[in-house]
DNA sequence: CTCCGAAGTTGACACTGTCAAGCGATCGTG
DNA sequence: CACGATCGCTTGACAGTGTCAACTTCGGAG
């Protein structure tokens, strides 16, 4: 009956974490909703913390996709910076239920899913590439650590205050938020 | 046989998300480990969101503490802010169950409990005060409200990045993490 | 003494994740 | 063609969970 019950899993499990949060996710509900019995999902997924761990993979290829896209057309190196930090912000606000399952790190044992770890590296190495390029060589491994560090936080604290703290509810609409977002951005950016 | 059972109900929740995380807190095991039946902690709280929104509270009452103390003393504002920011970081580092429980807003209805909501008002509160001070007077609303998230960006990336992101196990001990603590605090501010 | 509320217990219910076993269809191999 | 194996999935069971309801126990207040 299933066309590819290994996608309606994952599917049902994002709806159900969008509409209850992480808590509401259930094997057994996600199972009623993928039409199957409740022993179903086990054919493709260990167990529950699997399908976390996928949805945690897949959110690091999507964040790493779409800083790349933004960072790789033209312009100077802080240009490029910059617009993949707003990415980082844009898929936070986007695809809150995989951003937040991407840091809490107690749900994904990196031992038991190398390829999580390896998803997030490399995210992280766009921004280090960006980094890395507008300091230029000149500058010493530790200072480089420490600008990325600067950088990473800042659009990382942003994301996470607008999806999960009180910065959120300050703003009525999206494009209110999306102007302040870009604010900041630029008055980091220009301090800088 | 209880002293004041409501504080080791709350004592041992602490206690067992931080062995086990979030999703290892259960009221009977909390009530195990207190000693009593299972429903004795409802006497005492209505339901498990309850006892999470009063860690919530707590959490943020120790933080605006803690800000409160670091930026009091004497200091240009600038310094006071670096201080309070730093404060921020710390208390992220030494109380990692209360910090992340406190941006869980799907655990803490607000309109439920509202003591939370005013709890994360005063912290955010002390920032924005010192903000003011440091940017003065004659510095518009718009542009202030876009200091403060950017500084409070800052530090709540750099917090959440070292207790639940890639950034904290980059480090082998405290001192060296602290140390870089210091230098992305001090290449913002120097930055700013 | 009586009564009442505070503090805590016991029992039940529906729900959860997961182990174990089974079932029908399909397929590779003899 | 036959037939055992494997795939995809189901049924059943079990311990553990949060919470509702009803019960006990007991220290004061009137």
């Amino acid at each position: 009956m299933a066309i590819d019950l290994k996608a309606r899993v994952l599917e049902a499990s994002v709806q159900l974490i969008s509409e209850q949060g992480l808590g509401g996710l259930s094997l057994r509900e996600v199972a009623r909703r993928a039409g199957v019995s409740h022993q179903a999902p086990y054919h493709y997924f260990e167990d529950k913390a699997a399908i976390v761990a996928a949805l945690v993979e897949e959110g690091f290829h999507r964040l790493t996709e779409r800083m790349m896209e933004a960072s790789s057309r033209n312009g100077t190196a802080t240009q490029r910076l910059v617009r993949a930090g707003r990415a980082y912000v844009t898929f936070a606000l986007e695809e809150p239920v995989y951003f937040r399952l991407m840091f809490r790190p107690e749900l994904t044992d990196l031992k038991r899913f190398p390829a999580v770890e390896f998803a997030g590296d490399r995210a992280l190495a766009v921004l280090q590439q960006l980094v890395d390029e507008k300091v230029g060589a000149h500058t010493g491994q530790v200072k480089k650590e420490v600008i990325v560090s600067m950088h990473w936080s800042l659009v990382h604290g942003l994301a996470t205050l607008l999806i999960d703290g009180q910065l959120g509810e300050k703003f009525p609409n999206a494009q209110t938020r999306n102007r302040h977002v870009e604010q900041v951005l630029k008055e980091f950016a220009e301090s800088g």
